[in-house]
Order: structure tokens, then C-alpha cells, then sequence
RNA sequence: GGGCGUGUAGCCUAGCCUGGAUAGGGCGCCGGGUUCCUAACCCGGCGGUCGGGGGUUCAAAUCCCCCCACGCCCGCCA
């Protein structure tokens, strides 16, 4: 019943019970039986009114007792409203993930924006949370930019060099993601072509496999993870620690995981020597149901460390969760039916999402040049800021532009990626990225600065009381309505992991307030100043804690 | 061929888990709103076979089956 009260909320905030499958038990007619319940049904606590509305049992809630109870938990949790201090859980959440082989594209970030936004609903919950980036610095990827600058520039072949010409290329000053990743496309594309080049980036992977670190390839990983992390910093994302997977070679433990692996109990010997699982029998596409874990001459495959990752994770963390494209799943099924095999009883938890795409539905690949760079969108996104705010406030400083202009550029692109369901597909384009209205970022960061300034004019610094009696107009209660609603968003949230529902509330409760705003005045109220400024401060509060967990920054002015 | 996902107005999207009253938003388009708290806003209008078909049900965008279209995966790559 409870389940339906809440599905069945309508617009002007009365909850509706259908009786139609009451009536069919009963014998009798729908709209007889709601007719004779409203008549007869004891209004509970918090519902004015009981009432029959065709077959539906409508309940009018009392706004008074629905504004007291919601500004009494508002009070108590403040900026934490929404949150929680029920059972902790040790939970570990892993995004993004890129290759260390350059700079980050926005076709990537989806996975971060999903995962750092998860990450805050559940800490917000009151778990304790470890976000991880699994750093592949062992693949062919990580080999390749190894390989092209085991060399300086000018030794580079000459069609790598051409396909780079007229850049900076031994420029130490440029952040190191740009520099060390500038050759990638071209050296990929040589590799095709230069077998005897080829032979030389697999004998670098062959190496990295092996457990051994050719010269320089750490110290160009980490430097490229860190110039990476510098994009990401600019919409909010960090993580709290950086696995690299070498490490599991380095300790041994993709070795006992080979040990374990071929005393298994689905343990087969292919002709040539390789070690696979048999996973016949186990919801795999047949192509797959040999799953190879060491070639031929012992050195372990991407899967079999991803093992030895899993099973450190799973014996730190209780609940991990992989936050990966949905062209993963195979190998997510895969990694489960190993895990099974060495004994883990326990599995990570996958949240899968579509890959963005171009306009025209391709893939984003800085091979193929389709790709966006994350710092190109934001440039461009401050740069459209400013222009907004230079407009809007001629005589203001230049830091608080800055300031202004990195929060609206970061607020869009975060809500822009963070608004739809992870399982569509997204077509990246430039003018929905760019926009600073309607369903946006900024359309929330601007109701929180306009609540802000409200309160500043006001003259006083609050706390102001909430006399829910004086609440009349509709815009009023429907505002009261939609932030006694949040707990609920975020409770959802923490349990269905579909984060892209903080967004679609964060834009109804900006509307709400915006309506509010228009219709009815605050400052120049009589004796209901002091009860609307505190519904202004306690919506403020809630835009706040909404829009730290979307990670969009919260200006005091724009 | 098999698996996973998606299909909602010109474009984008919520709702689907857990069936319920006229399918919510946004962009764009048309028309309004600032002597008053920031117009990155608000109000009104136009625009819908919820991919198609069948089924279950008093009731289907929502559950089941079939079909169509699109994306992704099916390496001793990662």
C-alpha cells in the first residue's frame, strides 16, 4: 500500500489509493467503495482531508504538518539534509580508469561523472567510501607511448614526426598528459604499418607482462596520470587512491592467482600450452566458454590480473562497485566465473553505461580523431561564461569572473553528462553541452545564488522560523512539497545507483523555487517575512546539499 | 547466429524495477512578462499511433511473447 501512496503522489500533493483491486475482493463497485472509505476513513496524522475521487481514495496532506516536519529534519541535518546515519558499509567505487596514453576525452567521462557522483550519494548515506582508478600501465597502450619516447623527438620515424609537426614537442613546461600523448595516434597508426615496430612495442609488452618496467615507462605513466587528473579536478573528481596494475605482478599475486587457476576445478591445457578455464556450461557465448587466462609461455592476460585486483578489492571491501561501458559486460561475466574458480565466494557489483558517441553516432577515439578533449569543452564552456557574466555584472572583479566562470562551465558539463539514464546512448553535441538554461547546471546554480542573495539582502544572518501557518500560496507549498521530497531522491539513488535522478530532481526542485521567486515577494513581505525567508534558506540548503552531490559548485553570485 | 542495451512530439529527455486518474521536463518555434528581491528566470500556445504487432489485466509507456531498427560485445587485445 505504502508502494502505491507514493507512485500515485499528484500534483497539488494529495497521495491516491486506487480501489479498484480492493473492490473486485470486496464484490463491489470501485467508486461505491472509495465513496463510502472517504466517509468513514479516520484522516491519519499529517493528511487534512480524506477524499473520493471516482474509484480513488484521494488524502490531502496537510501542508502545515508536512512543512514542520520536513524544516525540523532541515534544521537538524542542515547542508546534510537527504543524508543519512543508518548502517555503514566499507565501500569501494572504481571509475574511470583510462589508459594513462593522454588527455582525457569527454567520451570517457561519463564513467567519472557516474562514478564520483555514486561515490558522494554514498558517502552522503554515511557509508565509508574508497573511490580507485585501476591505472593499466601494463597493456600494449601503456607499451606504445613507452616505446615512442625511449626516444627524443628528433628520432622519432619521420611519419610520426610529420603527423606531430608544427607542435611543441620536447616542451617539459606542457602538462605531461598532452605531451607524452601527442604522438599516440600517429605512432598507432605506424605500428600498422612498421611490423619491425610492432615487434618492438610487444617485446616492451612482453616485458611489462613479464613483471619487468622498461626504462622510463613509470615515471611517463604517472606523469601522464597526473596531468590527467588535472582535467578531471576541474569538474570535481578525485579519487582517493590509484591502483596501478603492475603492482599485482610486482607482489606475486598474479602468480598465486596462476596457481590457483590451474588447480581449478574447470582447469584445461590448449594444445599449445595456454591455460584456460573451461566455462562451458556457464552463460558465456560458446565463442567464449574456453576463457584463456596464460599464453603459451606463462605471462598472464589482462583478465587474470584483473583477478588478482578483484580479489584484493573484495577482501578490503565488502561492497565494490566497477563503474564500466556496457561493451564490458563479457568481461565483467567472465571475471566473475574466475573469481568463482579461485574460491571467491563474493562478487564486485557492475554499474554499466552507453558510451557517448560523436554527432553522427560514432565512437570517441583520439586514434581516429573524433574525440573531444575534456579541457577543450571546458575552455570553451568558462569562455561562454564569461562572456554571460561580463554582461550580467559589467563592474565585477576579474577573480570573482574566473571564479564564476569555472563554476558555470563545471556545473553544465557535470549536469549536462550526469542528466541521463546511463543505459542511453549520447550523442555528444557542442550546443546541448554548452547550454547554461532550461534543463542545465547553471539553471540550479542559479535559483541556490538567487535564494543566496535573498538571504543576504535580508539584513540578517538567520536562522529565521518557519510559521508553517502563514504558508498559503500555491508556489509556497508546492516549493515545501518538493524539498520534503529529496530524502526520498537520494534514498532511491543509494539503492538503484541510478544517479542521473539527483539531476531530474535537482532541476524540478530549481523550478519550484524559481516559481516561488516570481510569484510571491520576500523581502518586501509584511508578517511573513521571516517565515518565507526561512523557506528560501531552507530550499537554499537543500539546492546546496542536491548540488554537492551532483558535484556542480555552488556560487554565491552569477 | 548468440548475448546485453536502447527506441517516448522537429531535436533531447523523465517515467518502466514496484501497472492506476488528462504521459512530466528541456531545446527550438509562436505570443506575453522587469517603476519591485539577479530575465542564466517566469507565464501562455503549437507539437505525442510512448518503434510495430499480439497477449495478460477492470486498467499497459510500464508486465509477457513475437517482429523491426539502431548501438555494443562475442581475441592467447585491453
Amino acid at each position: 500500500m505504502s508502494r502505491q501512496l507514493e507512485l500515485a503522489e499528484g500534483p497539488e500533493g494529495e497521495i491516491a489509493l486506487a480501489l479498484h483491486r480492493n473492490a473486485a475482493a470486496a464484490g463491489r463497485k470501485a467508486d461505491e467503495l472509495a465513496a463510502e472509505a472517504a466517509a468513514e476513513f479516520p484522516a491519519p496524522e499529517g493528511i487534512r482531508e480524506v477524499r473520493a475521487v471516482g474509484a480513488y481514495l484521494n488524502f490531502a496532506v496537510d501542508p502545515v504538518w508536512l512543512a514542520r516536519r520536513t524544516f525540523g529534519l532541515l534544521a537538524r541535518s542542515g547542508r546534510r539534509y537527504g543524508g543519512s546515519d543508518g548502517p555503514a558499509e566499507t565501500v569501494c567505487v572504481e571509475h574511470t580508469s583510462a589508459n594513462p596514453t593522454g588527455p582525457l576525452h569527454v567520451g570517457r567521462i561519463r564513467n567519472s561523472i557516474i562514478g564520483d557522483t555514486l561515490a558522494r550519494v554514498l558517502r552522503a548515506r554515511g557509508h565509508a567510501v574508497t573511490t580507485q582508478y585501476y591505472v593499466d600501465d601494463v597493456g600494449r597502450q601503456a607499451a606504445m607511448v613507452t616505446w615512442i619516447w625511449a626516444r627524443p623527438p628528433s628520432e622519432w620515424p619521420e611519419e610520426i614526426r610529420r603527423a606531430v609537426e608544427g607542435s611543441r614537442l620536447d616542451d617539459a613546461s606542457e602538462r605531461a598528459d598532452v605531451r607524452y600523448g601527442r604522438p599516440y595516434p600517429a605512432v598507432s597508426a605506424y605500428l600498422k604499418t612498421h611490423p619491425e615496430a610492432a615487434a618492438e612495442v610487444g617485446a616492451i609488452t612482453e616485458a611489462l607482462e613479464a613483471g619487468r618496467s622498461p626504462p622510463r615507462h613509470r615515471e611517463i605513466a604517472r606523469a601522464t596520470l597526473e596531468g590527467m587528473m588535472v582535467s578531471l579536478a576541474r569538474i570535481g573528481v578525485t579519487f582517493d587512491e590509484f591502483v596501478w596494475e603492475s603492482s599485482f605482478l610486482a607482489d606475486g599475486s598474479v602468480a598465486r592467482v596462476l596457481e590457483a587457476l590451474r588447480s581449478a576445478p574447470h582447469a584445461v591445457r590448449e594444445e599449445n600450452g595456454a591455460l584456460a578455464i573451461d566455462a562451458s556450461g556457464r552463460n558465456l557465448p560458446k565463442e567464449s566458454d574456453r576463457i584463456v587466462v596464460a599464453r603459451a609461455n606463462g605471462t598472464s592476460l589482462y583478465v587474470t590480473r584483473d583477478v588478482a585486483y578483484h580479489l584484493q578489492k573484495l577482501a578490503r571491501f565488502p561492497r565494490a562497485i566497477d563503474v564500466m561501458g556496457q561493451d564490458h559486460l563479457l568481461h565483467a561475466r567472465t571475471l566473475e566465473v574466475l573469481l568463482g574458480e579461485v574460491g571467491e565466494t563474493r562478487r564486485p557489483q557492475f554499474v554499466l553505461y552507453q558510451y557517448l558517441t560523436t554527432p553522427d553516432g560514432g565512437g570517441m577515439s583520439t586514434r581516429k580523431g573524433t574525440a573531444v578533449h575534456l579541457d577543450h569543452l571546458l575552455d570553451e564552456a568558462t569562455e561562454r561564461a564569461r562572456a554571460e557574466v561580463r554582461l550580467r555584472w559589467p563592474e565585477s572583479p576579474p577573480e570573482a569572473v574566473e571564479r564564476i566562470s569555472q563554476g558555470v562551465a563545471s556545473g553544465a558539463v557535470r549536469y549536462h553528462i550526469a542528466r541521463v539514464a546511463p543505459d542511453k546512448a549520447v550523442a555528444f553535441r557542442w550546443e546541448d553541452a554548452l547550454s547554461f538554461e532550461g534543463r542545465s547546471g547553471p539553471f540550479v546554480q542559479y535559483a541556490f545564488v538567487r535564494a543566496t542573495s535573498l538571504l543576504r539582502k535580508s539584513g540578517s544572518g538567520g536562522p529565521f522560523a518557519l510559521d508553517a501557518a502563514q504558508l498559503a500560496a500555491l508556489e509556497e507549498l508546492a516549493l515545501v512539497r518538493a524539498i520534503a521530497r529529496w530524502p526520498r531522491i537520494v534514498a532511491y539513488v543509494e539503492r538503484t545507483y541510478h544517479v542521473h535522478a539527483i539531476a531530474t530532481y535537482a532541476h524540478d526542485l530549481a523550478e519550484a523555487f524559481n516559481r516561488f521567486y516570481q510569484q510571491v515577494p520576500v523581502l518586501k513581505a509584511g508578517a511573513e517575512r521571516e517565515s518565507r525567508l526561512a523557506l528560501v534558506d531552507g530550499a537554499r540548503t537543500t539546492l546546496g546539499a542536491v548540488l554537492d552531490l551532483l558535484g556542480v559548485p555552488t556560487l554565491e553570485r552569477m
